[in-house]
DNA sequence: ATAGTTTGTCACTGGTCAGTGACTTTTGTT
DNA sequence: AACAAAAGTCACTGACCAGTGACAAACTAT
């Protein structure tokens, strides 16, 4: 192998990735990183000081999560005027983006059982995206009175994370089948449902 | 220790529950078993043939969810008369029944890992009890046209089930503070909310 | 070119794990 | 009392794990 300490480390970085994409956080100890690498594992301790401080590292580079800027960075481009139509229009989004990653499904599975550096740096983060989120939602208009648009919020991105990490594993979740788009397609409208009727004006008793 | 068969086995069995409630599946290994219920590994494959017999025989003695029995065998002892109501209340004792059962926190943690004799038997009377709550709701009221109400359970349930088990591990979820009493409070007031405005026949547009 | 440092290889320790075979002790049956 | 089956003990294997110390090869600065 060509002595290059960069490439080294990065290859050990990538490695770290591949394997919580493709096995889970259960395997990604010391040696499988190592061999996954094609590298000596030593040298995770000589380079990194550690499985701790490699996580770490690895977190840094992270890109975990979609941003503000892609979302809305063109807001001409989205076709939603309301408040209803934003809230539901960002909450689809974040659906749609969580499931392609795969590593960061990884990590919030590590959230449920362990904090770690990573999953702190991923909770983190993802707090800072909801709160511009919720800041930028006030923008679009005021929230109705008597709702806890954050509390709201939580519920139904808790709901969404639950059932995105649940569907890689069992087909099912109270009758309904997450394998076809059509049960992905039943959830999205019960959200933008739970939106509309919640966040909408009740001017009539 | 006294010979016998039965008293031995129900140690087991009784370890199996204790290591699940204190350390989590991940220390649940043959090994650690014999050592908390004090007994010879070698029994546990003697008298369950492994791990996975040993696990399918736990799950079928257990407990993990209230019934509909305890949730509403006395309606006339529930102050609730609308569909809405009703709803209200079944998911906020889902939750509060939820959060007392380490136990089952933990097999549901382990279900979004990986499918085995015990996650499948919780999964199964989970939605048995959502089947059956539905059919409840059903006699209690029409659900609104156009809403999918199972779909829209599906969300709630899959919030309040992420939510109680991220709050085991750490603090704050989107800003919101679950070490205390007023944190979970909002959340179960936005479930309500989220519930009446949902299932709420909109008569005026 | 030579001395020192960096990069990488290797072999090992001590620990935990699942699983098994051989053993002793108790119990129940005849 | 004799014997067989059941209950429980013990010691071991082979595999994996995290972490470390000793070493060889290559690069660098003088």
């Amino acid at each position: 192998m060509a002595r290059d300490k960069a490439e080294t480390k990065a290859r050990i970085l990538a490695a770290v990735g591949k394997l919580l994409a493709e096995s889970g956080f259960k395997s990604l100890g010391v040696n499988a990183i190592a061999r996954e690498a094609g590298v000596d594992k030593v040298l995770i301790y000589r380079y990194f000081d550690g499985l701790p401080m490699l996580l770490r590292q690895f977190a840094q580079a992270g890109d975990y999560w979609l941003t503000m800027e892609a979302l809305v960075g063109d807001e001409s481009a989205v076709e939603a005027s309301t408040l209803t139509d934003w809230m539901t229009y960002l909450l689809l989004e974040f659906m749609g983006d969580l499931q392609e990653r795969s590593i960061t499904q990884e990590i919030l599975r590590w959230e449920l059982l362990e904090g770690n550096e990573l999953t702190n740096e991923l909770a983190q983060v993802r707090d800072q995206l909801a709160l511009d989120s919720l800041k930028f939602l006030k923008s679009k208009g005021e929230f109705p009175e008597g709702q806890d648009v954050p509390a709201i919020s939580a519920v139904l991105i808790a709901g969404v994370v639950y059932l995105t990490l649940r569907a890689k594993i069992h087909r099912t979740f109270l009758g309904i089948d997450f394998s076809s788009p059509q049960g992905w397609q039943r959830i999205e409208s019960a959200l933008a449902s739970i939106i509309q009727s919640t966040l909408q004006e009740q001017e009539c008793s």
